[in-house]
DNA sequence: ATTACTGCAAAGCATTTGCAGACTG
DNA sequence: CAGTCTGCAAATGCTTTGCAGTAAT
C-alpha cells in the first residue's frame, strides 16, 4: 500500500513515508505526538504540525482510521488493514486488546431501514486488564 | 436517580442538578458547551468550568458516560440509562441514529481468555444517514 | 464549623492555520 | 516550472486549574 506512487496529485515525500512507516509499524493506535517523537529528529526531522497534516490526509484518503482516548479526547491513528478495529481498552493501564470477532452485521438491518451508508465503525470494550484488575484487590 | 441524596461526601447543589437534569431530558450525547447554553444564565447561571467539574464527577461516579466526536476531538456526554449506546453517526451532520441491537456478548469468549473485566463499552457506526447522502449526489 | 463546591480568571495542551521557502512530478 | 508540501511560528479552542469566597451538611 502507497510503496510506490501516490494517488491523484498526491505527492510522495519523505515526511510522510516517515508517518507511513510508523503506522505499518505500529501494533497499536498512536497519538501524533508518538509518531513524532518516534521519529529520529536529529538526522531527518519531521514537524508536529507536519505529522498532523500527513495524518490528516492519510485519514481523508482512507488509509488509516481515527480513535479516541477515552479518558482526554486525544486523538489515536491507526493503519487501516482491515484487521484489528476492535479493542479492550483497559480504563487504568491504557493496554488494549485487540478482537477478533466482528458481530456488526447484525446492525445491517437497522441501517438499511434508516438508509445510512457505513463508510467505518468502531468497537471499544472498556474496562481492566488482568493486571490492572488484580492491583486494585 | 440522584433525585434526593448523592452518595458519599458529595453534596446537591444548584448547578449539579441544573446540569443533571439537561443530560437526562437529552435524547442524544451533548457536548458541555451544549449543555452550558441550555442553562438559562440570566437567571440561574452556572460557569461553564462549573459544568466541566460536574460532568467529570458524574463521570467519575458512573452515572454519564463520555464519548467523542470523530473527526474533531470534541468529549460528549450523555446519561446512563442502560439503553441508547450505539449509533450510528452521519460524518457529514453529526446526526446520530440510535442502535437497539447490542451483540456485544460475542466478544465474551475472547475477553474472559484474557481475564478482562468490563465496564463499559462503545459501538460506533460511521457513514452517511439519508439526507446528507441524498446531498452528496 | 467544617468541608466541599463554585465563580472567575488564567493557564494548559492538542490541534490548526498562515505564509514563505523548498521540493516533487 | 507549476502546484504541492513543509518548516516554523503563532493562533485557536476545548478543557483544566488555582484561589478566594460561598454554600451545603
Amino acid at each position: 500500500m502507497l510503496d510506490d506512487k501516490w494517488p491523484d496529485g498526491i505527492k510522495k515525500t519523505r515526511q510522510r513515508e516517515c508517518v507511513l512507516t510508523i503506522l505499518k509499524n505500529a501494533d497499536t493506535p498512536l497519538t501524533a505526538l508518538d509518531i513524532y517523537e518516534k521519529i529520529d529528529q536529529s538526522t531527518a526531522p519531521v514537524w508536529l504540525s507536519t505529522v498532523y497534516r500527513v495524518l490528516e490526509l492519510l485519514a481523508e484518503k482512507g488509509f488509516v482510521s481515527r480513535t479516541t482516548l477515552i479518558d482526554k479526547g486525544i486523538m489515536l491513528y491507526e493503519i487501516n488493514r482491515n484487521e484489528h478495529k476492535h479493542y479492550a481498552v483497559c480504563i487504568h493501564c491504557h493496554k488494549r486488546i485487540a478482537l477478533q470477532n466482528c458481530p456488526l452485521e447484525i446492525f445491517t438491518p437497522e441501517l438499511t431501514e434508516n438508509n445510512f451508508h457505513v463508510v467505518g465503525h468502531k468497537v471499544e470494550m472498556y474496562g481492566y486488564c488482568s493486571k490492572c484488575y488484580a492491583e486494585m484487590l
